[in-house]
DNA sequence: TATTACGTTTAGTAATTACTAAACATACAA
DNA sequence: TTGTATGTTTAGTAATTACTAAACGTAATA
């Protein structure tokens, strides 16, 4: 009695909501990349209406900021005035896309205010211990958030970031 | 007229709450962070209610989430009932703690789920394109998420993820 | 110009999450 | 044993976020 795919569809639809979720994104966003990701054929907004059961609207605002991510490519046809949604495949691409997104994000700007403090520290140096202690907290974390940074960029650089560059650094790393 | 190390620590505590945010934390945890990051000292419980201004109920959930994922440690003193917790301050050690945590995590059932509707449509095969198309296109997901999760491990595995490490990687991905 | 077929925005609601205040548990001290 | 100093849990509230329903804008078509 072989599992349904309409089951399996379903059953991986909540599995990438699920994993939206944990990374602090709509589950709805998941949901609806699920769907674009198991179809053939690039869907419309209302063909993603009936599959996720959400909205046109949440549809429209979250696909917008899946096409940022590069997550998915939003494309039309000659005669037809719909727009039509298809997943990106590749994801290393769109890892590669998602960081390049990053950079102008909150969370670079609230990186960016840890460097601030540094350099309002040395403009105005004071000479106690408890002032070089702070100094000194402050400066190692922003080296680590510089290395991860370098790191950042370093992947978004490279042309492509397919299985043989991930196989060189677990190389390296061994 | 030098800005007061008040004032910066009160930034920087503000700047780590909002990166906190941005990975999906409560704002509240980073800002616990960011205490005892500045802290030369470790500090009480109550030491930390009066610098962030949470209650001691919050504080007591969230830094146990924090010490959980290796960010923070707990220790006591003789002769004094109290905790003490300090921050670490190794991030790469934080980070391959945080890498381990994971793996027991809700991300890592639903990344399970992607396996398991594979290995559902090994077991009862359909011989049809439109199965074949699903089967192809889950089997690829499931493999990037493979790499991810090596990657993941091979970080794990590292004694120390110092800055050589990163260089190295750096070089390779050159 | 009016109508239709779409996507977007908006205003409000539901659901979730972060947090508070206070009760509770525990262990030590008197 | 009672009281006190601690950390934890719980029940409820505040704040935030995801989502809906419906108004709106726009461009193509009649």
């Amino acid at each position: 009695m072989p599992q349904s795919l309409t089951k399996i569809k379903k059953d991986f639809t909540e599995g990438l909501s699920q994993i939206s979720r944990f990374w602090g994104f709509p589950k709805g966003m998941g949901a609806i990349f699920a769907v674009l990701y198991l179809s053939p054929t690039p869907l419309s907004l209302d063909e993603i209406v009936a599959e996720t059961g959400l909205t046109k609207g949440a549809i429209s605002t979250e696909i917008r900021a899946l096409a940022r991510m590069g997550l998915v490519h939003r494309s039309t046809k000659l005669g037809d005035r719909k727009d039509y949604y298809a997943a990106e495949t590749d994801f290393y691409a769109a890892i590669k896309s998602i960081l390049k997104e990053r950079q102008n994000s909150e969370f670079d700007r609230a990186v960016k205010s840890v460097k601030a403090a540094l350099t309002a520290m040395d403009e105005n140096w004071v000479d106690n211990d408890e002032w070089k202690f702070t100094y000194k907290r402050v400066q190692a974390l922003q080296e680590f958030f510089e290395a991860i940074d370098s790191l950042a960029k370093a992947v978004i650089k490279l042309e492509s970031l397919g299985f043989s560059n991930v196989t060189k650094i677990l190389g390296v790393l061994k």
